[in-house]
DNA sequence: CATGAATGAGCATTCATTCAT
DNA sequence: CATGAATGAATGCTCATTCAT
């Protein structure tokens, strides 16, 4: 068969990247062979090679993208001038949604990580903590003003991404609680968690907690 | 199974038991080959059919006892007739601690739930909703007390098991904290999170919260 | 053809015979794909195909026109009216000059015979052969007039053949020796074999043998 | 289907490497894949591998055997304590005969280097080098005594290697000439390259030279 | 005259599994 | 209880070739 017409590279690209995180995330890195994933593009598993020279080069660059974007985001997302309070709970609220949006990616981001190269592996690690060491940054400048009581700022980071990313694991797309009350009731846990005083959750009229 | 102590067969299920742990844990269930878990044995390939007949049947037949065993330890740790907040507390610090110790299985048993049939996946996943339902209980019953100010116990309850469990990302052995210490800093940070008063951190003498 | 000089076509004609010889030189014609000498010549993959219908065209027309280039070469270089002594003398130094300027070449045509379909392969070992007839020729007539002592001019040919093109698989260019040192040797032993005269070796002044 | 019943290790190597021999000398190393080869020895592709770790290992294996049988056959067939005339007229004899009987490995020796990787290409490399060096010896040997002359040793070998080898080229089994007779002719060749008497070739009685 | 996208067949290699011994 | 030989299917990847633009 010849070439399907109006199709072109830009745009198969983007469906291969999409394809492979719907099925990375379900099966796998390796449960996913390159002709499965070409099946689902809907092209042979040879032209998927056009666009990433080999599968692990298409990991990485799904798994960098995911973690540039979620660094651009917290920082267009983060409360300017706040204090420590205001932005540990903007944090919680943002990752919680943010990891309930990009479910799939986050799962791959977590689970792949031992799938990479060890040169692949220690940039999206370097990624990662730089990500972290937003978290780690808020908790020690809270500690600094007196608004949380934390015994290890480190420890406590971890501890607190760890619950936070936790969402995507139980989670499920049109749940019983919107992604909204699901921030609120994380960030309460992870405000009170540091010993902040926090925000009452805001419910909606005539809802109860349960 | 006593009087056979010592038996060929025995010895050599054992092995290929812990053998497969550690490969597992460190390459993913799909990483490891028959063969070369064979090699790390010191057995042939085939040989390990005489005690798994599918390298499916080896991985569930290793979750399932990693949970079996989990259940059993908590089963025998949990303090008896304990008020809700006493029961927080000895669930986060066993957690963490049995977290610490069996890191490669706990690794594998969050790893590899997708590389399960679906059959075997239902029962893991079963064992596994049994050993949180233990700690969802508690908070409900720490919320019938009032002790607890929790706005959704199975929200809560998924939010504390992902922030135990997270210990094994990051916590290497012989790393700046003992265990005892983590479990301080994890059983604080949970209690706290539930609005329960957090019982002060076991700092030993002279020691300085960090 | 003199009207198109410099026209587009016929440059990148000629650029991809000359990448193609290197190429498949060094690495074999198997061993060079259409996208490495497409590379190599500065055009993608598909633009061969302007010029050669397939692979197998390329190799054919390269190696048709070495074995033309060199017939006709040695039409020019022969002595006119010679005896036999002299013609051999003459072609044993004319084979082995060519030998050395055109390395890659002759290395393809005696590598890559094998590479060829079975027609185009007897065409390039009539060629071949039509070459051979050449030598063959001088030493049944120096038989004749008793100038050679040789007892089979077939298996003669074939052997002064193989000694002489045998130079190209261990002269490097810029090696002790040069081109014409190396056909002086050559013809001295070629003349010898047949039971010939040799002519002296042609030293330069002050040279010794050695 | 199960395993062949009789069939075990030690035939089946025997019978890749004869297969190999066979199909690399008439179609070239990168022109039999690994499926085509195990077809001809009558088992599936996997098989092989239980034998040579990979295809490249399995021509260097070839040819290093090549060398080695030739090597020692060349130190049996040698005659002791000869002067070099005689010791040129047997090694060209030898030379011929052996490549004439193993012509398969021989064309898989010359032609193939090039498919080694650098490290396997040098031992290979070596190996020729050393059996190189007997004729070079003898040589030298001859020039010594005066019973040759020669211009350049080294020179003088190789193109004395070359002419000897060429039998490959062009001998058919069942030619015209046994390879009795086609090694007189060589011998021949050889010892007047050389400048020395050469031994009247054996003909048999009634034979005419032709 | 040349590109860029794609095909479909093929390649070396690996793997879980089987089974006669 | 274990081996050693083998299968058959699959995998990541490459390649000559095609063709709309």
């Amino acid at each position: 068969m010849a070439r399907t017409i109006g199709s072109e590279g830009a745009r198969t690209e983007a469906a291969i990247r999409r394809a492979a995180v719907a099925l990375i995330a379900r099966h796998g890195f390796e449960g996913v062979s390159m002709r499965r994933l070409a099946e689902a593009v809907g092209v042979q598993a040879g032209a998927l090679y056009r666009y990433f020279p080999t599968k692990q080069d298409l990991l990485v660059s799904m798994m960098r993208a995911h973690m540039r974007r979620l660094i651009d985001a917290w920082g267009l997302a983060r409360p300017v001038d706040a204090d420590p309070l205001t932005e540990l709970d903007a944090f919680a609220r943002f990752h919680v949604r943010y990891h309930i949006d990009r479910r799939d990616e986050v799962f791959i981001n977590y689970m792949e990580l031992r799938s990479l190269t060890p040169e692949n592996a220690a940039e999206i690690v370097a990624l990662r903590k730089a990500y972290e060491a937003e978290l780690r940054a808020i908790l020690a400048r809270g500690a600094e003003t007196g608004q949380f009581a934390i015994a290890d700022a480190a420890v406590t980071a971890m501890a607190l991404i760890a619950m936070l990313t936790g969402v995507t694991t139980w989670r499920k797309p049109g749940g019983r609680l919107t992604p909204d009350e699901i921030g609120d009731i994380y960030a309460a846990l992870a405000l009170r968690a540091v010993g902040a005083q926090a925000a009452a959750p805001k419910l909606k009229p005539g809802q109860r907690a349960r």
